[in-house]
DNA sequence: ACAGGGAGTGAACATTTGTATAGATTAAGT
DNA sequence: ACTTAATCTATACAAATGTTCACTCCCTGT
């Protein structure tokens, strides 16, 4: 963990500043920092400023007001929730604080990546269900076993899993009542790589 | 879209300060707009900057700098992935661009939210596989069918529907081959709200 | 007892930044 | 031709902001 190493009020006055970017959108000036910190002296900021900064927490820039920046190290770790670990598993909640984070932001950062929603229950035994979002990575190919949006001849787009044989397609849902698609010119549009889920 | 009525200066401006925000991490100065502008002056941005406000893109606050905030409806738009529509509906791709965007923000920007790994298959009916991450989210109490973390008096944490009956709590799992458990003294730890998978 | 580092005050200074006023230019509408 | 709005220059001022120097205080280890 990066704050391992700082002091009480290095901690503080960095948490300080977190809370400012979230709130305001842009990072405090010293003097905002000093207020909070019930200082009188802008300078008693920058000592800390300094620690930040050697520490890898923040750079700044000279002479350039608001210019605290948080470095893509910290950025990773704001990211994302906290993992807590595994449901069946016994630990919970008491540890949650300093624990590992994951980060669900490829999802949605990702250029070039876009969410469709599930309609239908043809993936249904893949776990993907009515109302789900899928997570979509253009493509033109995939391999087979991969759950694919692909475009029939007859123009429909449908998820299923994508299955190359020898001389066709096989579009294979994930449903027993369903049957497979075989078919020569279906194309792949995208691949899924993520399902999201509102309970 | 919130875009559409402004003027090209407007949207060029406009596109600057979401660029240097994401780059710098706080919203340029007005002199450093002007700059981009390739404006001799600074007050050539004031007459822009009141009119993104008046069209409801920014706030600003007076006498503070760089505090030219995106307003929540600009911050929905930016964030998340565009929805491009449902899966088994034929249209794609082709809209993709200007279409609706769905945010899953809300999935890691929720404080006192947390995410945990399935383990076991007790949910799997209700399509919570194992692997798949949940979002939960801390509470005392919960309604009667919704999915949550408990706590039982062994001390384990385990993933059910919580369905409280008359003199004792039923956590049943979505899975025909396993028994509900039947207990007096289970604890909420906290509600699902999501789940997510990686594929 | 002494040195050193972290922490903070106080005061001054230089730069950056927001704001205001006055006017020029252009395009579009009437 | 006249008005209006949008756009930009030029200049100046005031406030906010970053920076620095000198000094005090407290704790810790030697």
């Amino acid at each position: 963990m990066l704050q391992e190493t700082l002091t009480d009020q290095q901690k503080k006055i960095f948490q300080l500043i977190l809370s400012h970017i979230e709130q305001f959108g842009n990072p405090p000036t010293i003097r905002e920092i000093a207020e909070q910190m019930k200082f009188k002296s802008p300078n008693g900021v920058v000592g800390h400023l300094k620690a930040l900064e050697r520490k890898g927490l923040i750079t700044r820039s000279s002479n350039k007001s608001r210019a605290i920046q948080l470095t893509d190290e910290v950025n990773e770790e704001i990211k994302g929730l906290p993992l807590a670990g595994r449901v069946s598993a016994g630990m919970l909640e008491e540890a949650i604080e300093q624990t590992e984070r994951i980060d669900f932001g490829e999802f949605w950062t990702t250029r070039g990546s876009y969410v469709l929603e599930v309609e239908g229950d043809s993936m249904i035994e893949a776990h993907i269900a009515p109302g789900d979002y899928l997570v979509v990575k253009r493509r033109r190919t995939a391999s087979a076993g991969d759950i694919v949006i692909a475009r029939t001849s007859e123009g429909d787009a449908t998820v299923k899993y994508w299955f190359p044989e020898k001389n066709r397609i096989r579009l294979q849902p994930a449903n027993k009542r369903l049957k497979p698609i075989y078919t020569k010119d279906a194309k792949v549009i995208g691949v899924v790589t993520g399902v999201v889920r509102r309970v």
